[in-house]
DNA sequence: AAGTGGTCTAGACCACGGG
DNA sequence: CCGTGGTCTAGACCACTTC
């Protein structure tokens, strides 16, 4: 279970760090307490402070510790919301069964006692490679995105975008840079192309710059990336692709007669 | 959608990560390809070593690059499994809707061109809280873990545990030390228990030291981790949590008439 | 002003991989 | 053996938070 060294000792960084960690598994410090600052760190272990710094950089980068300037070294302790996502298989005759208005989601959030908000805009690009195969078109086509940027208690939570095809949005609502009263749901279902199935893929991975500045999330915290692409009888309607700061939400998948017993604590 | 500073420029390393990012993204390396070394990056940007190793990080934690000790430094690429989840809405009559026998998973590796073998243990602990919430049960009440370690053409893919009930297992095939013929369903049907719907939760999170020893995984690499609970008409019947290296393999999940056109590239 | 984490340098030695 | 990344030290100054 541990990785093979020629006899040596684990370095002292390391050991360092399974020390603190061992310490944070012990319940030496609660909830969001303070940990003693890098300079009592390095005297009691006594060692350089270069090296408590690689120790606490590889706790921050579990997620298991924050750091801010200016102030010290902190327990993370995030709720986490638990966001149920929109298969509803038990209700195949139902139009928002594969997606929802903002509305919906707005609802879930009050009903755990928690204010969603949500930023919207649309934009013109040409597709992403992945985008543009699973919507069946040439690569670098042009697609419309309508982006929803959310906000849970004012702090920054899910993007999504729905990715359609150029035809299928021109002269449609779906170019107004605002959203569709309804949801876009509503405006498909007008264009006769009310989506009748989906396939999700569900990825995790390290958010890239602008997304961990928009994000605000620092090292340590993945983010949890949905792609569903939704049908109707005549193809592919549109790709959404919802991303996740992992450290605020799980995504609910339920089939059959599903129960939740509560949430994880 | 930068991070305000006092009018100070970013700091060195930053910078330099951000120039590296360019490069690659530019295209400067492809595959796996080797970057410069540390020394020449030092005289190449005129800094101080421990100032490339702080930039270098920075992309080793976003997942963009591994280090080789002795070796160099390295682009990352990684080709990507994508694993069904077995929800199978359309099948509501199946009774491997919910789970399935390794040999299912075992084929669908092998219609993907991929070699899955499986290491087998049982052991008997208490149950974690969420574990023990989930399932009905005071907490540290003691449960049956039957745990299933997957390896994907060697590599290390998944890690998947079913918590049951103590006094479930009991005088069960479910104590064997060893994979029941058929999987466990085959096991709980006879016991008339078979599942009839279940409940996914889905995050991602940093793997701890041990996770991280197992999969063989670096820093900049989440775990996606699939906590499905399944029910019978009696109550909860197990906990299934499967952890995947999220570099390695996506969950699929569908629903309807579901096509999907392709694995993304 | 004092205390915290953030950045950076210069230099040293070690451990691993491959010729 | 050499070149690579890995670890560690000592010390300096900066930026941010709090009082």
């Amino acid at each position: 279970m541990t990785i093979p060294r020629g006899g040596a000792p684990a370095p002292k960084y390391q050991r360092l760090a399974a020390d603190l960690r061992r310490r944070i598994e012990a319940g030496e410090w609660q909830g969001g307490a303070q940990l003693p600052v890098e300079g009592d760190l390095e005297q009691h272990y006594g060692v350089a402070r270069n090296t408590v710094r690689l120790a606490v950089d590889v706790l921050v980068n579990e997620g298991r510790l924050v750091r801010m300037q200016g102030k010290g070294t902190y327990l993370k302790q995030q709720p986490v919301f638990d966001h149920r996502a929109y298969l509803a298989a038990r209700l195949p005759g139902q139009r928002d069964a594969l997606a929802a208005p903002s509305e919906v989601y707005t609802r879930e959030a009050r009903t755990a006692g928690r204010r969603l908000t949500v930023d919207f805009d649309m934009l013109v690009v040409r597709a992403r490679p992945d985008v543009a195969q699973r919507l069946g078109l040439p690569p670098d086509d042009a697609v419309v995105v309508r982006r929803q940027l959310r906000l849970l208690d004012r702090e920054p939570y899910s993007i999504e975008e729905s990715h359609y095809r150029a035809g299928l949005a021109a002269g449609t609502p779906l170019m107004d840079p605002e959203p569709a009263p309804g949801g876009d749901e509503q405006v498909l279902a007008a264009m006769g192309r009310s989506e009748t199935s989906a396939v999700d893929h569900l990825a995790a991975r390290m958010p890239g710059p602008e997304e961990a500045a928009w994000f605000e999330i620092g090292p340590g915290v993945p983010l949890l990336v949905q792609t569903r692409v939704t049908h109707d009888r005549r193809g592919p309607v549109r790709v959404i692709e919802t991303r996740y700061a992992a450290d605020r939400c799980r995504l609910v998948y339920e089939v059959g007669e599903g129960r939740e017993p509560g949430p994880r604590p």
